[in-house]
DNA sequence: GATGGTCTGGACCGATCGGTCAAGACACGG
DNA sequence: CCGTGTCTTGACCGATCGGTCCAGACCATC
């Protein structure tokens, strides 16, 4: 059979994404994407489908790629206090390190919610149900080790941390500065003790 | 003098604004809004100028009318832990009344960060600051009159606030139902006790 | 009722949008 | 070395974008 493609897809779409991320879906065009990977139009075309096939395909990669790989590496600390802590100092620290104010990728998108179809908001409902459900798996852990005390209900708790995560995000894309982004991830670590 | 505009300004923006609100700034068309406010597109640019004027001229009805004024009213709440649960109950009522799911401008705005000039990312963040000196003022007035333990800090309770009330608009466009969202302002109040 | 000013309606503008397509470049099997 | 089928390229499509313009409607003044 006759000649592979000349790009390699995951790389495509890893630029396809920071784009989109970046600009969100609306403020994106065709042409900022094959600006940003150099791809031709009708390659574009011919290995992905439309836009809203490469907005998914980079939703999913996101998602993939750094959200779950981060929570699995996470579950592994013993102390869930801590996990819970670096999460959202890592969330800071990213914020603070993110030149573009790209924030969160999932966030800005659930933001946009009425330019989506239904796939889409699906896969970032899921995504945010992983962040929840990490936050509630850790602080049930926490309470069996007697590290967090009972009196910390879990459900209310979690939805709270992960309401804190998304004001981090969003916040953190230009509104509010160091100091504020870091009262507020030691308030969360509050929250759990 | 000859003939006046046979529309009301306010009126128009008004509607204007609910156009922006649901669907930002780069989605919305110019046609969204004449259809919206069944005002030609002529018209329209002869009165306010273009798209972006109108979009600012939205945002500040948004706040002058809607924020400003809720908050000024809870400002004469005796109890300001009350005050506090108020605004929480009231975004939480607002974002499950919310059909439309338009969370609120100002943090859709926020999260449209680069599609906006320096005059919105100004507006944006003046009215987010304005919500977080309620804050800051109704938990100083607490501990005055002794109702809000000293051993909350005001500045990081106040930011964490606000990153709840972030957490509730964007989580309330559709991701999460109302259980979480009552659970996460059940939390809210729980910060200042 | 003629004049002068403002506002309205909608045709029109070039640019850009997302998407298509056909011609050519290329690597394989025969 | 000739098909055969895939991938690349850039021209091209109709639709829509934000914005402009002007003829005509309209009212106040004289």
């Amino acid at each position: 059979m006759p000649w592979e493609k000349s790009f390699d897809e995951s790389d495509v779409i890893e630029r396809t994404m920071e784009v989109f991320w970046l600009k969100g879906y609306s403020a994106t065009s065709i042409s900022d994407i094959t600006e940003a990977t150099g791809i031709k139009r009708g390659s574009l075309y011919n290995a992905f489908g439309g836009k809203r096939d490469l907005f998914v395909r980079s939703l999913l990669k996101y998602g993939g790629e750094r959200r779950t790989k981060k929570l699995r590496m996470l579950e592994t600390v013993d102390d869930p206090r801590e996990a819970i802590t670096m999460f959202f100092d890592s969330l800071v620290k990213a914020s603070l390190n993110d030149r573009d104010k790209k924030g969160c990728f999932l966030f800005n998108t659930a933001v946009e919610y009425p330019s989506h179809d239904d796939e889409t908001k699906r896969i970032v409902t899921a995504g945010l149900k992983e962040v929840c459900s990490f936050f509630e798996g850790r602080i049930e852990r926490g309470k069996e080790l007697n590290l967090i005390p009972d009196s910390v209900e879990t459900r209310p708790t979690a939805n709270a941390l992960i309401a804190l995560v998304a004001g981090i995000r969003v916040l953190g894309r230009g509104a509010f500065g160091k100091s504020t982004l870091q009262q507020i991830a030691q308030q969360a670590s509050a929250m759990i003790t």
